[in-house]
DNA sequence: CGGCTGACTTGCTGAGAACATC
DNA sequence: GATGTTCTCAGCAAGTCAGCCG
């Protein structure tokens, strides 16, 4: 074995220490529970809720008169909520909270009326007839293990849990690979109600379900996919409605050239048949779920797997991933259609969101995209050889670009400057009297910015606020979507700005002009049902309109600098299709962990394989997983040198004797100052690490590199696509970078349970703090003592003569300082505590936030110490260690004054909490309950991400 | 089979909001 | 209230990788 896994943590689902703190165990006697719920739910669901669904979105009148969707984005009905019953206390209630519809209201039948939420009724009532279809689906699901289950056993003491999680025997590899029948294997039986079976689901379920179904009932997916569809961008660019004229639409495959032309359209390749689709999609689902399940339970004690499963022998793992192996080349081969039948076909569809054809949405509604403001002329003269030029707008435009960078790196950069040059040299034309960027000189300009910039800053805060709500406004249409009926919140629906391009490192085409984008440029995806969004300039139109619910993307423009590339607007990372997506990585990553022990045997074995390109592979494997690098693929000319694992050069890796490499992606200057190889990591970022390695590993890399100059590729005979091939056959729907995530998780994983474990740290932290204390004490009561004599403080630690104050001041400071003592050493500690999973922005996207709750659970670690986590549930991203507010809020989502869901959300600001920081009381109220509930709900709605409407807040 | 395309995810950075201190 | 510091968020550059096509 190449590299030794972490021997026990959360992240493992192999745990055997049964005498774990906590577990939660799920009991197999829920199947009348599920039932109950499911009836409740129906009842939820299946209401008309109280109207206020219809304030989400209304029609306005278009200024040309046409109709067009906006959406009125009220804000959420502040409503007082009755005090909900906690679920933990009360499974029924529980049930009916978890499992309801988040706001799927049923539908009433409007056909006409072009308002969006409307719209909405009707996509609605599209959904809910599939979902009767669904439920005629192939497969079923048998019995127990239900998130309610959870909720049922979180009644219970967390010591009668424990059991019975071993009792899940392993189905064995005969039906799916060992790690699948053991989490995966469906066991709850859907009974579907004909009214709306899809509220049986678990809201990720049905998530998934729907994004495969949608439609298909009343205007099947596929045949409308296939159905011509003309052109319904009209010459002013606002759009009628027209379901007649649908057969341009038939293409979607993207135009790569930069063409204005709207009526052109564009074919996309046949999709998968919808039956296979549905077939597969239901088995991930089912997957999905069993999964969910398990997302509140400390992961180390989750499911008691039966050693055999994994670690009995190498070789039954082998023979499963042989089969894995053989299936995969199949499926390549076969029809999709066929890939329904392989056993393994759930496996291959881990990730619906990898752009494989799935359906991601049955409706879509939005307003498009917003543009940036027209250019205004400054008319600030820039100088030429000393003298004021004149330039037309667009010249000063530009020029006023590359002025306000003045006192940027990038002026430092010749390949900036020689490529700004080119582009505003064109724009001046030949004729002008700048004939060379040496003689410019843009101060005036940069003075001219540098004072706007100051009058910016001394606006009034009434000015600055009645600024930011007219922005407010004018954006709020646009911030939102309706996703199969659900509000969801747009990410980047401003149009990117012209500029001149900010290119990482040493980028080829850095200070190039990113022009203007223009509704021309811009491709739209919005529902076959829904209303297109007015072109914002007068005058002008959408480039494409487009109804591809495989995709995610609201919109789209080819990238100014790279016209190859493409600018997306997606839907916001609180999104569900976002969380969703975020979901299945990290279910791969756990996945991994049931590999991993064969794959590294498996790579180990390879290191002296006679085929170098196996030998190749090996050490690159190891290199991904020991080494965390990426995957690294191909890079254009016009791209920025940057390496990864798969091109490495041969000068980035250097053997030290007897086993050590030293890998550098780094700049390394020769004598003459110009760099060797300039081969960085992502974003230009230099790395540099020297790492023990197997033997073998090393003298693998010291024949690669033989007969090799220092710029020649390291890995001659690999690449990405073989890598991540070799990969797939090891673990269905591995990838390089699926070891980033597993390593970076369970690092957490495993820090946390030893940090935990030895409890010095917060031990340190108290002594320092005390220490800190009782200096600062003593220094102030030295004031003080000398104060009552008369005599001034002394010096302070700079030797600045401190303030002379009254001993009553002091002493009002003393107690001041107590009061910001205890607070900090709080903070600290919250600081200390998480010091050990110190994240930047960054880590966000590797660690699974289950890991997190699990080990507060099982320590019994109050979860405002992750309160930014805690928040970040519920948009689905994991985020510590960052500031923490004070307070919470609890957004219950309801539904016909049922609760639907319950959200958490940070709120610092609440009146409670002011309230109580105003008297003096300290920290924010958590009774036991809400602390568990917390707990309970977001494991729940981790990445379900309840949105819209019915809602209402609860201060608590 | 390999290159290319398209659809995403990942991650750095700057701006500004929020908070702390004087 | 002015100023300094920390935190958060959005923008956008730069990655990964699946699937298509020649």
């Amino acid at each position: 074995m190449a590299v030794e896994a972490p021997s026990k943590h959360v992240y493992d689902y192999d745990d055997e220490d049964d005498d774990g703190p906590v577990v939660f165990k799920r009991s197999n006697t829920s199947s009348s529970k599920q039932n109950q719920l499911n009836s409740e739910v129906k009842k939820a669901s299946s209401q008309r809720s109280d109207g206020q669904s219809g304030r989400q979105a209304s029609s306005v009148r278009a200024p040309n008169g046409q109709n067009s969707v906006a959406q009125t984005n009220k804000s959420i009905p502040l409503s007082k909520s009755p005090p909900i019953r906690s679920p933990i206390l009360s499974p029924k209630s529980s049930n009916s909270s978890a499992k309801a519809s988040p706001v799927r209201s049923p539908v009433v039948s409007s056909k006409a009326s072009t308002s969006l939420n409307d719209q909405s009724k009707q996509v609605l009532k599209q959904n809910k007839f599939t979902a009767v279809k669904e439920e005629k689906g192939p497969i079923k699901r048998t019995d127990e293990t239900n998130s309610d289950d959870d909720d049922d056993d979180d009644s219970k003491p967390l010591s009668a849990r424990l059991k019975g999680i071993s009792s899940q025997g392993n189905k064995g590899v005969s039906t799916s690979t060992p790690a699948q029948s053991q989490r995966f294997v469906p066991k709850i039986e859907v009974k579907g109600s004909a009214e709306d079976p899809d509220d049986d689901a678990p809201l990720s379920a049905r998530f998934s379900m729907k994004s495969n179904t949608g439609t298909s009932s009343s205007k099947p997916y596929g045949s409308h996919e296939k159905k011509p569809l003309a052109s319904k961008i009209q010459q002013n660019g606002s759009i009628m409605k027209d379901k007649q004229q649908k057969s341009s639409m038939l293409s979607d495959k993207r135009p790569l050239d930069k063409g204005n032309s709207s009526d052109q359209s564009y074919a996309k390749k046949p999709k998968i048949s919808d039956t296979p689709t549905m077939m597969k999609t239901k088995q991930v689902t089912v997957k999905a779920e069993k999964d969910d399940e398990d997302d509140h339970i400390p992961i180390s004690q989750r499911i008691k797997k039966s050693v055999s499963s994994v670690s009995k022998t190498s070789s039954v793992k082998q023979k499963a991933t042989k089969v894995v192996s053989s299936s995969f080349k199949k499926i390549n081969k076969k029809s999709k259609k066929d890939m329904k039948k392989s056993k393994y076909s759930k496996s291959t569809k881990l990730s619906p969101s990898s752009g494989d054809g799935q359906k991601k949405w049955s409706t879509l509604v939005h307003n498009g995209v917003i543009f940036p403001p027209p250019y205004k002329p400054h008319g600030i003269k820039m100088l030429y050889d000393g003298r004021p030029v004149d330039l037309t707008p667009e010249q000063e435009e530009v020029a006023t670009m590359f002025a306000v960078m003045q006192e940027t790196d990038y002026m430092s950069k010749p390949q900036f400057k020689k490529n700004f040059w080119e582009d505003w040299s064109k724009l001046l034309g030949r004729n002008h009297v700048i004939k060379s960027l040496d003689k410019c000189d843009f101060t005036p300009i940069y003075e001219w910015h540098l004072q706007e910039k100051e009058k910016k800053k001394q606006m009034s805060s009434e000015e600055k606020k009645a600024l930011k709500e007219e922005k407010l406004k004018q954006e709020e249409k646009y911030m939102w979507a309706i996703v199969d009926g659900v509000k969801e919140k747009v990410g980047n629906f401003r149009v990117e700005p012209p500029g001149l391009f900010r290119g990482r490192g040493e980028h080829p085409k850095m200070g190039k002009l990113k022009r203007r984008i223009r509704p021309c440029d811009i491709t739209i995806n919005i529902g076959k049902d829904a209303l297109i969004p007015e072109c914002p300039i007068p005058g002008e139109r959408w480039k494409d309109i487009k109804h591809d619910n495989t995709v995610t993307w609201l919109a789209f423009w080819n990238d100014p600098i790279n016209p190859k590339e493409f600018k997306y607007v997606f839907l916001a990372a609180s999104s569900s299709l976002k969380g969703q997506s975020d979901k299945e990585k990290y279910e791969k990553a756990r996945l991994l962990k049931d590999y991993i022990k064969n794959i590294r045997a498996a790579y180990t074995k390879d290191f002296t394989a006679k085929d170098v390109s196996k030998r190749q592979i090996a050490v690159a494997t190891y290199l991904i997983d020991k080494l965390a690098l990426r995957a690294g693929n191909e890079k254009d000319d016009d791209e920025a040198d940057t390496v990864g694992c798969c091109t490495l050069k041969v000068g980035n890796v250097e053997c030290i004797p007897p086993n050590k490499l030293k890998v550098r992606l780094e700049y390394a200057p020769r004598k003459d100052g110009i760099s060797l190889f300039d081969f960085l990591g992502k974003d230009s970022i230099q790395y540099v690490n020297t790492v023990e390695v197997e033997l073998p590993v090393y003298k693998a890399i010291g024949q690669f590199q033989t007969g090799k100059s220092k710029s020649d590729d390291l890995f001659d005979e690999l690449d990405t696509s073989k890598l991540n091939a070799h990969l797939k056959e090891l673990m269905p729907g591995l990838t390089a970078k699926v070891f980033r995530t597993y390593n970076a998780s369970i690092t957490l994983d495993d820090m946390l349970n030893k940090e935990t474990k030895d409890g010095d740290v917060a031990e340190k932290v108290v002594i320092y703090q005390r220490a800190n204390k009782e200096g600062v004490l003593k220094e102030l009561k030295t004031d003080l003592d000398r104060a009552k004599k008369g005599k001034p403080p002394l010096k302070d630690a700079d030797g600045k003569q401190k303030r002379n104050l009254t001993p009553e001041a002091i002493e009002k400071k003393i107690a001041q300082t107590n009061v910001k003592i205890e607070k900090m050493e709080r903070d600290m500690q919250t600081k200390e505590d998480l010091k050990t999973v110190a994240l930047g922005t960054s880590k966000i996207n590797y660690l699974d936030p289950r890991i997190t709750v699990a080990w507060c659970k099982r320590h019994e670690v109050p979860i405002e110490k992750v309160k930014p986590y805690i928040q970040q549930v519920t948009s689905g991203k994991v985020c510590l260690g960052n500031g923490c507010g004070s307070g919470f809020q609890i957004l219950i989502i309801r539904n016909k004054n049922k609760v639907g869901a319950i959200k958490f959300l940070l709120r610092p600001t609440s009146p409670r909490e002011k309230k109580k920081k105003k008297e003096g009381e300290k920290g924010t109220t958590k009774t036991p309950l809400f602390v568990e509930m917390m707990i309970h709900f977001s494991i729940y709605f981790f990445f379900v991400g309840f949105r819209g409407k019915n809602s209402c807040y609860m201060s608590i």
